[in-house]
DNA sequence: CGTCTGACAATAG
DNA sequence: ACTATTGCCAGAC
């Protein structure tokens, strides 16, 4: 029984993201699967970028693509600020790549 | 209301 | 193995 949210897609997201425990991170593919968008996975970025004005703060920077590369550190205002956050998380970060991406990565669950 | 864009992903060449 | 193209679909203009 799925859990009907009246929320938007963009909230669903958002409240995944915020289940990203530190020194973790996801890519958007699995966010948008575990939304059950799968293939959506552009919508999980778009809904980050638009993240910075959620409610709660987003941790944005715990998600990346697949192969883990900052896709999005553009939209911190500093190309350097997403690889900042996550090497203070723990995560070691080299060429805006995420290292031992399999290691750091992170199972989204809805539930 | 129609069109374009987008922090991706998967497939084909 | 790498590059190019298509699909995805909801927000922004």
């Amino acid at each position: 029984m799925e859990t009907k949210r009246d929320h938007s897609f963009f909230e669903q997201v958002y409240q995944l993201v915020r289940q990203i425990p530190e020194g973790r991170v996801t890519s958007y593919g699995a966010i948008a699967r575990a939304l059950g968008n799968a293939g959506s996975s552009r919508m999980v970025g778009w809904a980050m970028r638009t993240a910075h004005m959620a409610k709660p703060p987003v941790p944005a920077h715990r998600v990346v693509n697949r192969i883990g590369m900052l896709s999005g550190k553009r939209a911190f205002g500093s190309s350097t600020l997403m690889q900042q956050l996550l090497e203070n998380e723990g995560v070691e970060v080299v060429d805006d790549r995420v290292v031992n991406f399999a290691a750091v990565f992170w199972a989204p669950s809805t539930g």
